[in-house]
DNA sequence: GTGATGACACAAT
DNA sequence: AATTGTGCCATCA
């Protein structure tokens, strides 16, 4: 069920729940690859596409509490305006507080 | 199997 | 505070 990694995160992130958010270290270290930061970032690019399930792909933001906007603007105001519409709230710079907003998983399957 | 790539993280400058 | 360099891990050609 939980056999790879994207497996996993797939599964995490569907279980954020609206009005949180979590970053992709965060995310990597629960699925059990600490440092898999930047794989979780792949995933949740082509998650649209490849996961089986729609995840809820806007609340894995970056460790600063931002949304990285490389080279996609488009995706990264869809996701602001995501974010918003849920009731988190960024600040003037366009950050969200983790201490408010983040979000822990209560328990993990694989452990 | 090897090398390149990427929504990142972290320490050093 | 802003940049730059280095490390990390999972995909994919």
């Amino acid at each position: 069920m939980y056999g790879t990694f994207s497996d996993r995160v797939y599964w995490l992130v569907a279980q954020i729940p609206p009005g949180y958010v979590a970053s992709y270290g965060q995310i990597a270290t629960y699925a059990g690859s600490p440092g898999a930061a930047r794989a979780v970032g792949n995933l949740m690019r082509t998650s649209h596409i490849n996961s089986p399930t729609p995840i809820p792909w806007q609340r894995v933001i970056n460790a600063q509490g931002k949304i990285p906007s490389k080279g996609d603007v488009a995706r990264a105001e869809l996701q602001r305006y995501l974010l918003e519409k849920e009731g988190i709230h960024f600040s003037p710079s366009g950050t969200v507080s983790f201490t408010e907003f983040g979000w822990t998983p209560d328990w993990i399957p694989w452990e």
